[in-house]
DNA sequence: GGCTTTTTATTCGAATGCGAAAAAATCCAA
DNA sequence: TTGGATTTTTTCGCATTCGAATAAAAAGCC
């Protein structure tokens, strides 16, 4: 009998990660894809056997040789959790190996909630979703509004939370579930489910623009979030901005283009005008619009989104947030203006594509967060 | 005797790199430092001092306990070349292990100058420092203008030098020195020059303002180097600016802020004035300049500078080219300026200096280049 | 069936790095 | 002078990983 030596967690994520994206199906193509010897995953893939995570699934005979010996993830080896939460609302998601969605859960949260009220209900929503699941919770990620120092897991500041201001978040959750927890801005979160649950699998640079409130990106390079300094990259509402129309002085970037600002400017009314109960649907009436309201904001993003581009090189930007309602014509429009304004942009390739994640896109993140630090790249 | 070993070059390097900047000087702080074990780093220890990398310069005895054996690093080990060249001119400079500058050379390069040219031109310049050296030579760090693919080793574009496309300057440097070359852009280069030859040492998120003919910027976060998915980040130049003085309309960035801009705006004279004979003198007599057109152009890099932090939250802007002429005046008229239009730089500490590299920037950077693959962090 | 060919998985010895314990080098106090 | 006390360095055994060789499992061919 082979040695059973403890391994790394960390390359027994990644063993996992390979497997589960279908990008190794044997100890051999496995090897090959974490750049380590057969010699050595053959000890790896013991153990996640013998763990439960990983199933020899019958064999899979190639032209000749030795038929493969299939690799497979077993879903109920665990689930993860992710809990999105803003001044209204909580919502905790949980997904299995597979990213299947076992369960969802959404609370409202009382008017003027705390701090200690929101880490009660993030306990509460994750001790809900465990109740439905068997398999044990791996890891549980958090997606937080407002300023979050994701490396410490303190939850700096958001406005709309009085008293939530450098909570130690991750000790408080972690220290009542004792698996890990990780933290982040919950946009920034979004930017890994692009990765895990929406088209964007094999993207590495690429640009999520959350126009909700106010108005703010989350950047990926080299498959690598940024957080800035200050863990403020990303807050470009307060740009200085001259809106397309012409129409008012300078102003800053959010009152032009945030979701309510935007749906106010397509539906030709004023600032004072009563926002519509439900913004999304407010914003779907609009989709079809034409005329000089509708090129008026698209110039305004293509100007956002061409600035972006020139500067950070992306090339692809992923919108987020209520204006998914608006659809693909909207992107379309906003590509078309970019390059029409900018030229030198069409030369790398610019895509401008609504996000297919949905509602549940802010959960899912935090789910995200939760898989990438078990199955770390 | 102990047994020897062939290490990691980069774990020699970066115990070279930790002795080098003082952070270590006996071997049991370079474990802490390298984050490995007292034992190992006996072992690459011998092996530094074995090939001459490290010396042991006597004991140092605090206040209890066996003295340390004091590490130094031996500037004759071997040194590094850095290289950088536009159209007009090449420099290679040559450093050694202190980051003392051993020797430069300047060549003027011919009009209309090949990419033939210039390879034999770094081949020569190169070749001329190692005339001056007996110590072997262990890098060569390249500089270039323009679009740099630094992964594959490839020049891919550069303006003004018409045949300057996809050039494998990597294989044809690197197969005629034998050693390794490291390529990248010139203003990312000067990005890394300011950690390793510059005041910013332990700055891990700053951003490099590169006015020249035209308007780029070089980023860097959590210590990396942002490249862009096609190289192509930090080239602002053709976003889309309004000028702050309003006159003429909307145009592109370079036009309003490249070096010689600058000086024609400053110096209050039309688009069709003729450029001093020295720009960087030029420049250094506007100096002490005041009047709208100081605060005109104030106002532009204030803009600037502060959609470049509100985006990617550096906090540290570090002015380099010709405008450092300008002087740390310049350089705090437009931090005041960039507060009082957006108070919210204000809230995380904006600091924007001018560099203190002098004309040896970029080759510097080149050089740079060379440590930090010698040397990884 | 017995042979070769091809591909995959495992075994085995060696290399590299770590942790714990031992040794070394100094100061200080008795 | 001798015996702690303290800190640095080295020694030694063990764990992990790799490379090369070997074994295994099939297909094709005679």
């Amino acid at each position: 009998m082979r040695k059973n030596p403890i391994f790394q967690r960390e390359t027994l994520g990644a063993a996992v990660l390979q497997v589960r994206s279908g990008r190794a199906t044997s100890r051999t193509t496995l090897a090959k894809a974490l750049g380590i010897s057969p010699s050595t995953v053959g000890l790896y893939v013991d153990q996640l056997i013998a763990e439960r995570f990983l199933n020899e699934s019958g064999l899979n005979q190639g032209p000749m040789g030795r038929p493969r010996r299939i690799l497979t993830t077993r879903p109920d080896a665990g689930w993860f959790a992710g809990v999105e939460f803003n001044a209204q609302r909580i919502q905790a998601i949980g997904v299995d190996f597979s990213g299947a969605v076992l369960a969802s859960v959404v609370q409202v949260l009382p008017a003027e909630v705390t701090a200690d009220q929101v880490i009660k209900a993030i306990l509460l929503s994750v001790s809900k979703l465990a109740a439905s699941t068997r398999s044990p919770l791996l890891s549980v990620g958090l997606g937080v509004p407002g300023l979050v120092d994701a490396k410490a897991g303190v939850g700096l500041h958001y406005a709309f939370i009085p008293d939530w201001n450098d909570v130690p978040v991750v000790e408080r959750i972690g220290s009542r579930l004792n698996v890990p927890v990780i933290l982040q801005n919950n946009l920034r979160a979004i930017a890994l489910a692009e990765r895990w649950f929406g088209g964007g699998h094999e993207l590495s640079n690429y640009v999520i623009l959350g126009p909700r409130s106010g108005f703010g990106v989350a950047m990926v390079q080299d498959g690598k979030l940024i957080e800035g300094a200050h863990h403020a990259a990303g807050e470009m509402g307060r740009w200085p901005w001259p809106l397309a129309d012409g129409k008012g002085s300078s102003q800053e970037l959010h009152h032009a283009l945030s979701a309510p600002a935007t749906w106010r400017r397509l539906a030709g009314v004023g600032l004072r005008a009563k926002l519509p109960e439900d913004l999304r649907e407010g914003l779907a009436e609009l989709a079809s619009k034409q005329g000089p309201e509708w090129d008026s904001v698209c110039e305004d993003f293509a100007r956002v989104i061409g600035c972006l581009q020139l500067l950070a090189d992306t090339g692809v930007f992923i919108l987020h947030g209520p204006l998914t309602m608006l659809g693909t014509r909207f992107c379309e429009s906003i590509t078309q203006t970019a390059l029409e304004l900018m030229p030198a942009l069409g030369a790398a390739g610019l895509r401008i594509v609504p996000s297919t994640l949905g509602d549940d896109a802010g959960a899912l993140g935090a789910a995200s967060l939760a898989m990438e630090a078990w199955m770390p790249a």
